[in-house]
DNA sequence: ACCCAGGGTAACT
DNA sequence: AGTTACCATGGG
């Protein structure tokens, strides 16, 4: 743990790397996008904060892209947002005594699972069900173009209470379909109090993920993903038809036991492994 | 014209 | 409790 502030960068140290080409593309964030003029550069936001990312060894280089931004409490949201109080290197230590495992950890050994705010995350993962990654970033873009704050010349996630003016019709103008009743579920429930994170603190995950079925348009597997992406449960393991048929291929039926406590972590290096290493509808 | 996209709901057995 | 059509949309 730990960063300093130089020449108006945060520097984070991330024990045992980060690869941000693969963390921002293992299906669990939507916005971050590689600077096509710079390769190794993505921009996306922390917190509010417009931000670029490059890795320099094992330091994360974050340059605030907007003039306000307050550079400690970036430091700080940074440290949260890319997971350094979990020790990835004991992690995948551990993981390592399967072999399958093994073989996972080693083909993208610089994933993390990020922090990220909560309500963004919950409906991101809203719009993700039954869709495709380009057209799912590009419903949030347009949430975002429409009814975020502008920051330097990006726009943030809407807060819920800016989300409150769009209707049902509004949210369905920008293309996202049938989600747009449980988009809009989603900010009356949390507007109203009645989805609050911290309300989670001391429910099991299974309990909570009961508790954010609540939304309509909330099931197992988005609460899954909003738990491991948003609340750092770690042993959230989000199960869709996908990764159900690439742990039967891989595993044979269960899990290993090494990966116990810690199984959204681990589904990351499957997912990321299975996606290029099996066949195509395998 | 079809099929699918890391789902969920409502309406059935 | 377990199965099934349907949901909007865009890309292959």
């Amino acid at each position: 743990m730990g960063f300093e502030i130089k020449d108006g960068a945060v520097i984070l140290a991330a024990k045992g790397g980060m690869d941000p080409a693969v963390t921002f593309d293992c299906g669990q964030c939507f916005r971050w996008r590689e600077e096509a003029d710079r390769p190794g550069v993505f921009t996306g936001f922390i917190g509010r904060d417009p931000c670029e990312v490059e890795m320099e060894e094992d330091l994360i280089h974050i340059r605030p892209l907007c003039a306000d931004t307050d550079m400690r409490m970036l430091g700080k949201a940074s440290e949260e947002y890319f997971d350094c109080r979990t020790d990835y290197p004991a992690l995948k230590e551990r993981f390592g005594a399967d072999p399958v495992m093994k073989e996972a950890v080693e083909f993208a050994p610089g994933i993390r699972v990020l922090n990220q705010p909560f309500f963004e995350t919950l409906v991101s993962f809203i719009i993700s069900q039954n869709n495709n990654i380009p057209r799912i970033r590009k419903i949030i873009e347009a949430l975002c173009e429409t009814y975020g704050e502008k920051r330097g010349d990006m726009y943030a996630f809407p807060t819920p209470e800016r989300l409150a003016s769009a209707s049902r019709d509004d949210l369905f103008a920008l293309r996202m379909g049938f989600r747009a009743r449980y988009v809009r579920d989603a900010v009356e429930k949390v507007l109203s109090g009645e989805v609050r994170q911290e309300d989670m603190g001391d429910m099991t995950t299974p309990e909570a993920s009961k508790y954010l079925e609540k939304i309509s348009g909330v099931g197992p597997k988005v609460a899954g993903c909003v738990l491991l992406f948003s609340c750092g449960r770690h042993d959230s393991f989000p199960r869709d038809v996908w990764i159900n048929r690439r742990i039967r291929l891989l595993f044979g039926g269960d899990l290993p036991g090494c990966i116990e406590g810690e199984e959204g972590i681990a589904q990351q290096y499957i997912f990321q492994y299975a996606r290029f290493n099996l066949e195509k509808g395998q």
